[in-house]
DNA sequence: ACACTATTCCAAAGCGCTTTGAATTACTGT
DNA sequence: ACAGTAATTCAAAGCGCTTTGGAATAGTGT
């Protein structure tokens, strides 16, 4: 049955009120008896009135909706953690009555898009996501006064904006410590793009355990890239190639992780055996069995599971909607470690 | 600078002109005269006037917005797929000035959220995602009126509707032929779930091939789930474990296709030597490499951008809700043959 | 019973745009 | 110069909701 269009006028009518009083009464204003809530919000079920979202939004200047601007580096590349990101925000803004706006944007042109949310007044609020060191859009986003929350963290000012991080550095050195305690000392980072901030904390974090551990840093055991299948690949080979290379190696993420050991096995290299593997794991759901993880899991990783992080970060959000001038939110996750094959088994 | 919000209003004043007439030189109406128009446009430009989303959508009905809605299967699973679709259906939205409005459902659930995205006129049109081959969303949708174009198809009845999708028949059929022409003729098919229509008319592909070349099809070697790599594994553990084992296996995702690799190493097989390995590839943009793709491939691969299919999806919705009563447009892409490593190489 | 405070409800004014129907102005040809 | 048409412009009425400032009704203590 097509449920004919009825708003706030007819619904009113029908039910000898006024259209304050139903307005009042649905949305659940003190001011209205709750006899007549109760009459009111049957009958709104029962024609299956919905307000107008437009006509809201004009009369209250809130939109109910938050962007998300997705970034998309080089050739076209779309990195797959926002599907898993976006899932543990949207349940938040479904429990909220929010809606998730989504636009891509070749990375590094986000600020016209958040110019353009501010001033059509698109939007409530936006999340940030994937923070450089030095990252123009806070400051952007602070000058227009648009509410966001950032995903991960800048280099400096981080206590004058909300935003929800892993605690990188530390998750990168107790991995590093990890494998040094089982006896490595020539370690390979396979980092992310380290104008990305969370690579610098990562590698910030490799590199105080080896200092702890008085072992010299080589930059030949450095590297660093957008976080593909096929530069884990690459870069693995690269590493192995080299004369003196390393014994063990840490992927910044799962992906070029699989890459890396899809290289070992060519390279007849059995990873846990013959070259330890760590990564870290933003335990993005399409890598996980459909019945639950692999028991022992196959990676030893240093995890954290992004889709929480999406969660929280659009609960923080909205709060921050609700009530603009409460202080800004920090959080720091610490990341869990692990243990799987591709590391010498703890017993 | 933080620009004062302007509207209509003011600006109309501030020209000298009335509302409408300062609406239609904007909108592009003819009955304004040029000279005008562009004293318009460059004082709207100047002032940096933009108009509001919610006053326009209430004033004409239309919102300029396009609902997906993504289903989230068992255990929080979001397919990877889905961004790379999104990039591309982004595209188009940004070149037609609509918006994306993103929503998450469990499977099976979408229905209450079209009902929704309907009543409250939330969006224009929607797109459907993974459609069954008996899909009530798609008479839901018509029942209600709301626009959408599908990205696959149903069953049945699919000439009146507007879709898109690969023809999957033919593409499993030509890619199990291949596999055929290099002499092989035990042949598993690790395919997707198979109350996806994709997957039952892969299926269909790869039974013609086999039977085209008097191959007797064997249960045992047919196996349907969520496709991820965890899958891909345990399936590719399982079937090389059967007495009689495939000598060929066939993927149908390049995510399944990774764990099917991995499982390989761990047997300590070596795929396109040992193993003969074919995949269907939606050219997921975060497997490629930083510098393009490896040449040659690593997979040999049945491949078409999904990518490319999320914008065109995108520009049919549009011209569909430009023209409400157009006929219905069906487009089947063939999908390409991409000869890798993991096949015999065919010179 | 009365004055007085709460409680409950309402009329009407926006929010910023589009669009109808009419009015003005500018351009024809004779 | 003038009627007749075409080219421009406009005033005002919505679109469907929220919200202000009052008005009406009900409840209290004396």
């Amino acid at each position: 049955m097509t449920s004919a269009p009825i708003n706030l006028k007819k619904l009113s009518e029908m039910l000898g009120l006024s259209q304050t009083t139903v307005s009042r009464a649905l949305n659940g204003f003190p001011e209205v008896s709750e006899k007549t809530r109760v009459r009111v919000r049957e009958a709104a079920e029962a024609l299956n009135y919905r307000p107008s979202p437009s006509a809201a939004s004009l009369a209250t200047g809130k939109t109910r909706a938050i962007g998300h601007v997705i970034p998309v580096s080089e050739h076209r590349m779309i990195n797959p953690h926002f599907s898993d990101f976006l899932a543990g925000a949207s349940e938040a803004y479904a429990a909220a009555g929010y809606d998730m706006l989504l636009r891509m944007a070749n990375a590094g042109e986000e600020e016209g898009i958040y110019r353009d949310f501010a001033s059509r007044r698109r939007v409530d609020g936006v999340v940030v996501h994937g923070p450089k060191t030095i990252e123009p859009r806070i400051d952007l986003l602070k000058s227009i006064d648009l509410p966001f929350v950032v995903h991960g963290r800048s280099g400096s000012d981080t206590d004058t904006y909300s935003w929800l991080d892993v605690n990188n550095l530390n998750a990168f050195q107790q991995g590093t410590q990890l494998l040094i305690d089982q006896g490595h000392s020539q370690i390979a980072l396979i980092n992310g793009l380290e104008s990305m901030n969370f690579a610098l904390r990562r590698r910030a974090g490799f590199e105080a355990a080896l200092e702890a551990n008085n072992i010299a840093s080589d930059a030949r055991y450095i590297c660093s890239a957008d976080m593909t299948e096929t530069y884990g690949h690459n870069a693995t080979l690269a590493q192995l190639n080299l004369n003196n290379p390393p014994t063990a190696l840490m992927f910044a993420s799962i992906l070029p992780a699989m890459g890396g050991v899809r290289a070992l096995n060519e390279l007849g290299l059995r990873p846990g055996k013959d070259v330890a593997v760590i990564t870290y794991d933003d335990e993005l759901s399409f890598l996980q069995s459909p019945n639950g993880r692999d028991t022992p899991p196959f990676f030893t990783s240093i995890s954290s599971s992004i889709q929480a992080a999406g969660k929280r970060v659009a609960e923080m959000l909205i709060q921050q909607i609700d009530d603009p001038k409460q202080d800004a939110i920090n959080e720091l996750w610490e990341a869990d470690i692990v243990h799987g094959k591709t590391t010498l088994s703890t017993n």
